[in-house]
DNA sequence: CATGTGCTAACTATAGTATGTAGAACCAAA
DNA sequence: TTTGGTTCTACATACTATAGTTAGCACATG
C-alpha cells in the first residue's frame, strides 16, 4: 500500500505518546501544533513534512532516527 | 535556524547520491520524482513530506533511519 | 460534569510537478 | 586555441494538489 509509511509512522507516534502518558492535546501543545493534527498523523490521514516530524520528535524527546527504527 | 533540519537532510541526500555516482536526474528517475525536485531538496528549498523521504531512501537503497543518522 | 479522541468540513499556505533559461565543466575535432 | 556538443546543476516562475491549521459536533469514559 502506498501510505504504509504513514501508517507505521502514526503507530509509532501513538505508541511513544502513550508510553509517556501524554494526551494528543498535551503532545500537540508541546510540539506547537493543533490538537486534531496529532490525531490526523496517528490515523495516517496526512502526509507529514520533515519540519513537523522534527517538532514531534522533539516533543517526545526522541531523535528522529528513533521514530524510523524498524520501519 | 528553523530550516536547519531541511539543510542537514539535503546535505545527507547529496552526500549519498554522490557516493553512488548518481546525477540528480538519475536519482529523480529512480525515485519517481521530477529532476528539479531533487535539486530543490538538496538546496533545502522544500519541506519534504514523509512519502517522498521514503521514495528517496528507496532510490538510494537506504533505510530512512540512515538518512537521519547524526541529525 | 470534565477529559480524550474521532471525524467532518472549510480555508490558506505551501509542497509537488513541470518548463525554460543560463552557466559551468568536460571533451573532441578542426 | 577555438568551436561545438554534451552533461549537470542552479534558478525563475507558474500551476495544482494537498499539507497545515482551525472550529464544531459526536461519543465515549471517569
Amino acid at each position: 500500500m502506498k501510505r504504509e509509511i504513514l501508517i507505521k509512522f502514526g503507530e509509532k507516534v501513538r505508541q511513544e505518546r502513550l508510553k509517556q502518558n501524554l494526551s494528543q492535546e498535551e503532545l500537540a501543545a508541546r510540539a506547537g501544533v493543533h490538537r486534531t493534527y496529532i490525531g490526523m498523523i496517528e490515523r495516517a490521514e496526512k502526509n507529514i513534512t520533515l519540519e513537523n516530524i522534527k517538532k514531534i520528535a522533539r516533543a517526545l524527546n526522541l531523535q528522529i532516527e528513533h521514530l524510523f527504527k524498524d520501519l
